[in-house]
DNA sequence: GAGATCGCGATTGTAGACAATCCGATCCGC
DNA sequence: GCGGATCGGATTGTCTACAATCGCGATCTC
C-alpha cells in the first residue's frame, strides 16, 4: 500500500531511532488510504463529528490530521462549510501528469545511477504483482499494482523529497481517475506496458528508462482524457463505493 | 515574500471565488515566514502555549497550522517532546538540491514553452530587485531576492504542483543554510550569476535556461558544502536571530 | 405566484480545562 | 564517588463545552 508512509524497509541497518507514530500520523494515513481506496468519494463533504467518532478519536486530533491532507492538496477546507475531498477535473489532469512526469523521470535517472540491487529487485517484485493482478482481471487490484510500480521506482531513487511528493501524487492520480469518470478503468495490458520500465532499470539505461516512463504517462493521460477512443482493451469496474465507514484505529 | 501562499495574480480573469483565508491559513503563513526569516532558529523547540498566545490565537488552530508545516517537512513532531524546527544538515543538502533542480529545470522548460509575457516580466523584475539588493551589500536582502528569482521562474511555469513544492523548498533551502553555518552568507556576485537565467528565459532558449539553472544550483551546493574554498567573494551577516517573538495577527 | 426576507438547524471554529507523558534534578544505595 | 531510581515541574496530547457562521426552508410581501 503505497500511500502508507511506511519506513523504507532495511534502509536503517541498525538502531534506527525508534519513534512510535503519533495518533495524528495514524489518522492521516487512515484518511489518505480512505481517499485512495475511494471509500471517501471525491467532492463529498466530510462531517468531522461522525468521522472522528468512527475512528474512535476526538475532533481535535482528527482536525489536525485533516489539515495535513489540506496541505497535501487532498482535502479542501472552505471556511464556513467545512472539509471536502478534492476534485481534479479534466482541466487539471495535464498539469498533474506534468508534475508526475517531472518527479518520475528525475527519480528514474537517479535510480539508474545509484539504486541498490535490493531497490531494483523491489521494482521487479512490484511488477510481478502487477502481472499477477492482470491475470485476475480485477481492475482495482491492477490499478493499485500499477501505481505501486511507479512508487517503488521513485523509492529506488533514494531521494526523500521525490518520494514524499510521489506518495501524494499517487493519491491525486486516483482522485483524478475518480473525478473524470464514474467507472474505474485500467488498461488490460498494464503489465506489458510496464515491463519495459523494469527492463530498462535493470539494464541501467537512463535514457531508455526515462523514455519508457514518459511513454507510459503520456498514454495514461490520453486514456484519461479520451477514454472511449483509446483503442486499447480496458477493464472496468462499477466503482465499489460502499463503506463510507472507516475502521476504528486501535490505539 | 515568496513563502506566502498568495494567489497567482491575474490568473483568474474575473469572478475568482472569493474565499477569505481561514485563521489556520494565516497562522501557517506566519509560521512559515518566521522560519524563513530565521525568527525561529533551526532545531529550536516550539512552545505552543507561549507561541499561540503571542499570535493571539488559541492552541487549537495553532496546532492545526503546525501540522501543516509538519506535513511540509518544516517542523518535526516528536510524540512526547513536542514541536521543533527541522534541521537540514550537510548530509541532506545534496538530496535537497536534487529535488530543487528537478523542480526548477522542469519548470524552466515549461516556462520557456508557454510563459506569458507578464510572467517573464515578473522574473525580470525579480532579477532587478536582486541587482538592487546586491548594491546594498545587505546579505539578507540578497538572499531573499535570490530565492525570489527562482520562485518567480517556477511560477512562470504555470504548474500549481511545481509552484507548491517550490514554495516549501525555498524555506527548506533557508533552513539548510542556517543549519550548516551560523553566519548567513551569500555570493557577492549573485546578480551576475542570475542574469544568464533571465536572458535565456527571455530568449525562450530551453536548453540554455536549464543549463544556467543547473549551473547556478551546482554552484550553490558547492558553496554550502565548502564555504571557505568557494573562491568567490561573499557577504556575511552575523545572523540576526533577535525576535523569537511573533507579531500578533489581526483577525 | 414569484421573489425576497427572516428564522431555524446543523456544522464548524475557538476556547478552556483535564489527564498522560516526558525531561531534569535530587536523593539513595552500593 | 558513581550509578541508578525516584520525585517534581513543565509541556504536550486529548477531551468537553461554548460561540460564530453558514445553508436551507418556511413565511411573508408585492
Amino acid at each position: 500500500m503505497p500511500p502508507a508512509s511506511r519506513a523504507p524497509l532495511g534502509t536503517a541497518p541498525f538502531l534506527s531511532p525508534v519513534t512510535r507514530p503519533s495518533t495524528v500520523d495514524l489518522i492521516t494515513v487512515e484518511l489518505r488510504n480512505a481517499i485512495y481506496s475511494g471509500a471517501l468519494r471525491v467532492g463529498s463533504p466530510i462531517r468531522e463529528v461522525e468521522m472522528s467518532s468512527q475512528l474512535g478519536v476526538s475532533r481535535g486530533p482528527f482536525r489536525e490530521a485533516a489539515q495535513r491532507l489540506v496541505q497535501e492538496g487532498l482535502l479542501r477546507s472552505t471556511p464556513g462549510r467545512g472539509l471536502s475531498v478534492t476534485t481534479i477535473g479534466r482541466d487539471r489532469i495535464r498539469p498533474l501528469y506534468e508534475a508526475r512526469a517531472d518527479v518520475e523521470t528525475s527519480a528514474a535517472r537517479l535510480a539508474v545511477e545509484r539504486a541498490t540491487d535490493e531497490q531494483v529487485a523491489a521494482v521487479r517484485s512490484a511488477h510481478d504483482e502487477l502481472v499477477a493482478a492482470g491475470a485476475t482481471q480485477d481492475a482495482r487490484r491492477v490499478g493499485d499494482a500499477d501505481l505501486n510500480v511507479h512508487w517503488t521506482l521513485v523509492a529506488a531513487s533514494g531521494n526523500p523529497w521525490l518520494l514524499r511528493w510521489m506518495t501524494t501524487l499517487i493519491v491525486e492520480v486516483r482522485i483524478a481517475s475518480f473525478s473524470v469518470s464514474e467507472e474505474y478503468v485500467v488498461r488490460a495490458d498494464a503489465a506489458d506496458s510496464h515491463a519495459e520500465i523494469v527492463e530498462r532499470l535493470e539494464a541501467r539505461d537512463a535514457d531508455g528508462l526515462v523514455a519508457a516512463v514518459r511513454a507510459n504517462l503520456d498514454d495514461a493521460v490520453t486514456r484519461l482524457l479520451a477514454p472511449d477512443e483509446a483503442g486499447v482493451e480496458t477493464l472496468e469496474e462499477p466503482r465499489p463505493a460502499p463503506a463510507p465507514r472507516l475502521d476504528p484505529l486501535d490505539l
